[in-house]
DNA sequence: CATGAATGAGCTTTCATTCAT
DNA sequence: CATGAATGAAAGCTCATTCAT
């Protein structure tokens, strides 16, 4: 339809403004991820969004802006793997969680959401909302899953620590670990997480 | 008039050089662990320091040296904790890794050194030469301590899951929970560190 | 739903393109105005005079010249102005003097002609060609008048200072000052324009 | 007793602080009142003074308060000059303000002095708190110098407009004019000041 | 050794101007 | 003609580093 006209080939104007705005997000995610919020360089942003720097400026306040949008932008889809976890059909608490485990390490520590989850512990010090924020949406809906997952297999009668209820922060301690071994020592140590994971369900529920 | 009295009292010089170097590390190490490396300014460091910005360079090479040697230095100290840890009698496991959460909590989550960690973890993956000497200076060492402690429970009968030998970051993993916690939502949702770490210990050592 | 009636209304091209150049020139009159040219932004005069920045291109090459056609096209009235004084049938200066001032304080303080002059005053060492054209248009201009009109008076035998004749500068003076007075200290210490000109007036011509 | 040492010629630091200041200070003058304030560049400023950009920020917090400055120091001078002009011994009137006007010539027309007028009047309504602070400091105290001037005139039984001392603004409005015009229209159409304000001081007092 | 004023490269941000639509 | 997103040069400001004292 559109076929005869599109013989000149559009030289600027490939990406709509969303799309740019998107470009832009992403390229900033991966600096940031890269550099931390201090040391990147809205230069660095734009190079690799392939925009020019003021264009930044049309879709975001400032460099603490666009930092913000990011985090709030990649918590759409956590909160959208996390509902798929939710709505899992009933079944036993370890294969559950090994479920659970199994999606965060495909879906967060194999993606970049993992540099989300970096971000917010090094950044959020130093931007309260970030942490007010992602704490709200994200960890307090995380945390009453997973309780809810224990308090359900302790209903079932399984053989559960009730502390877990109170604590879930126990089940999700060795993700996080995971996450920063990763950015760490990735290259002179590296974890096996599935192993260790595997290791950490087991222990979570015994019998 | 002033001339006459101040004749051999000495103005200046109240610190020697080494104290002034230390009183640079301490400066720098609340400022760094505050603001983050990139975001720190070396006039904060100074002024907290109670030195002038130039003498910083009479100590150090420039900032990343000051950073470095920070890290260095700090390290000593846990360093002499997990001898300490090490030297402990033999008790039964679950003791012993009460003992050792105890120490944490004691000595590094109310001490300025969990800023340390927290300085490693979000600081490292910039800075590879820190993490590579954090991982063989304390991570090795703790990992192998825990090991061992695993090893001789199991020797000893104790019912110890066997993985923990190989994945003694389980063991430490709500040790790092408990500090990225406290830095990001300690206003918003405190968490009760102790409860937490006596469910951890129950949950590795059942029986 | 829309789609249907929109079949010949005409949505856009509400305006001209002179009623567009026009408001352009309006809106630029305002913000230069209260903004001086180098603080004043083509955004503000794009939105105050309700049309997207790049149509200001389409009238004006550039910044300096929307500010110039600004002036220029000011300047009209100011001399239609002159003019309906220059007509004035004969009668006492000093008559005539204060229906001049009359004129200037209705015509030019109250309306937004000072900004006119306001602008020459103030960008005028920086453009030249506005200071020149200015003084070609309108001082000579006013200058001559009023040397004419002092000159009438004296043939005619009235008591007035035939130094006048070669400074009418004196004669406009304060009304230059009320110009500035008015931009700067409006509100601190508010200046009765008529009271000083009636003042100034019997000065000029005592008998 | 230095002479000695003072054999190598000092390279940098040739200025004090204090003397750095000035010239900044006066630099910024130059190009404030060249330029207009936002049309300024601070790297014109430190060019012209002699000092890195930065050094700039090292006495004035930023642009505005650099210009705030300017127009503050610049200030002393003029009240010294009008407390000069009001310790003058009695005479008559005229005279009097021969002499005030002989002032304003040979240390405001004549010296950048008229460059501060200039910029209170153009950037003044910009910035307001330069306009208070002028008025209070400037000119309400030149009004009131004036005011006694004519005062003291007709209590003396002078032949002198009792308008006057209401209206000093009368008074200043040439001089006003021949720092505008001398901005303006030097080179096209140059005003002989001394005529004209000769010409003023007779018309202000006649007989 | 210690000082802190000075430096200037480098950063964030702005805004006149352009151009694909 | 009109639009407004995009551009990028240029400006204000910061701060690690230097160096005369």
């Amino acid at each position: 339809m559109k076929s005869q006209a599109s013989v000149s080939v559009p030289k600027k104007r490939r990406l709509s403004p969303e799309q740019r705005r998107q470009a832009i997000l992403k390229a900033g995610m991966d600096v940031f991820a890269a550099q931390g919020f201090a040391a990147s360089k809205l230069d660095s942003v734009a190079d690799q969004a392939g925009v020019a720097k003021g264009t930044i400026y049309l879709h975001f306040k400032d460099k603490q802006d666009l930092f913000e949008q990011i985090i709030l932008e990649a918590i759409g889809p956590i909160l959208t793997r996390l509902d798929s976890v939710a709505q899992l059909p009933d079944m036993p608490t370890d294969i559950l969680l090994a479920k659970v485990f199994q999606h965060f390490r495909t879906h967060v520590l194999e993606t970049n959401k993992k540099d989300i989850i970096r971000l917010v512990m090094t950044e959020g010090p130093r931007f309260p909302a970030i942490a007010t924020f992602y704490h709200r949406e994200v960890i307090s809906k995380f945390k009453a899953l997973l309780s809810a997952i224990v308090k359900r297999g302790i209903e079932r009668g399984e053989n559960i620590d009730p502390a877990l209820e109170q604590y879930p922060h126990l089940i999700v301690a060795p993700l996080l670990m995971s996450v920063i071994w990763d950015g760490l020592f990735a290259d002179i140590d590296p974890l096996n997480v599935a192993g260790m994971l595997e290791a950490h369900q087991k222990l979570l529920i015994q019998g």
